[in-house]
DNA sequence: GTAATTCACATACGAGGCGTATGTCAAGAG
DNA sequence: CTCTTGACATACGCCTCGTATGTGAATTAC
């Protein structure tokens, strides 16, 4: 029983790591995150960083491996909800932007994670939001409700312009406007891919 | 006309001092570039950046106002030589998803650009890119070609998927390929701005 | 039961890199 | 001819990262 208890002592202190780091992160970004004020935040000393995790860089990914699970299950929740497979699709939208507008997401997720990490399409986790949207197209497709585009392709530019969607909407003095705006927007371009411009319920 | 040679050879440093840096930048990433061994490939030391420009961010404005004014220099070259207002949309599309294909631009403008100096929207130059997607799009609004959407919010969305198509076919094994089906995929949701589902010549 | 090993950190060290303060030399001003 | 200004170069200090080494508790071996 020992070794359990030494177990969740470093799993805790892994956490605590981790929970430091997104405030660092979101806060000062990444380069700018010291990692010995990190540590001391939460009583502990760079040693710990460097034993619990390859180095700076392995605490992002570590960081943003959590946000993306988080950021996946909100999607899933929003599209759930949707009475329909197509208004999941743009629920999905919705959602995704509205989360850009928390400034860790978005200092994190968007701005350093891709700048530090490379594209965010080979992260592991394999992107769980576009895989996400990935999936709702493809059903849409073989329900017949959208157009036999390239799930990939779609999906892709579908999640791109929620994002730049979402930036503008984070940056914007009046967000509330300009989100209506945007999810507005994003319908319309999303109606591009129905089969029927008509749009279905 | 001693003072304008001075001036002359100060403007050759600066610009040196810019070609360096997009070399370095683009090849090493922001965060990786040395100002010592940038200046030095020049023949110049840190003294001539200092004084130059304001500090190593100063620089990447820099480079990030070239870069953008290129850009927005082909993106209208592209509009131009499409017969068409819409199909030059569409143009502009895919020359924006083939401009990230280069190396240079996608880890400066995409990645360490709005990590470094934060959201490109309000970048100075005012994102000349959108501006003329913009334009673009307003011209189609008043031909009746293009549902009347908010302006800036279509243009954004529709910059937006093509960043994100630009960055997976930079990010592709088979490049080639990916970038057709990211093409055709714009085609479609842009479809979706059309007032009749039909696509005009 | 004790000696040895491992583990999960802490401490100490070295190597840059940035920004600034100071020095320098040529060019114009007066 | 002196003085100032400008365009850099040089020198310095501070910070940060990664690693190498130390350490005490926990586990294992015998």
């Amino acid at each position: 029983m020992a070794k359990g208890k030494r177990a969740t002592a470093m799993a805790e202190n892994r956490a605590k790591l981790i929970r430091a780091a997104r405030k660092a992160f979101a806060t000062q970004g990444y380069a700018d995150a010291s990692m010995d004020e990190l540590t001391a935040a939460v009583g502990l000393t760079r040693g710990a960083l460097y034993h619990n995790f390859e180095d700076k860089k392995g605490l992002l990914w570590a960081v943003v491996e959590q946000i993306d699970g988080e950021m996946a299950e909100r999607l899933r929740i929003a599209r759930e909800q949707a009475p329909s497979l197509w208004l999941g699709l743009l629920a999905e939208g919705s959602a995704y932007i509205e989360m850009a507008l928390d400034p860790e997401i978005q200092r994190i997720m968007l701005l350093d994670g891709p700048a530090v990490l490379g594209d965010p399409s080979k992260w592991p986790g394999e992107n769980a939001c576009l895989e996400i949207t990935m999936r709702t197209i493809r059903a849409l497709i073989e329900q017949g409700i959208v157009k036999p585009v390239d799930v990939e392709a779609a999906g892709r530019l579908l999640n791109g312009a929620a994002l730049s969607a979402a930036l503008w909407v984070a940056a914007a003095d009046d967000p509330k406007s300009v989100l209506n705006k945007a999810v507005d927007a994003f319908r319309e371009l999303a109606s591009g891919l129905l089969r029927d411009a008509r749009e279905p319920a």
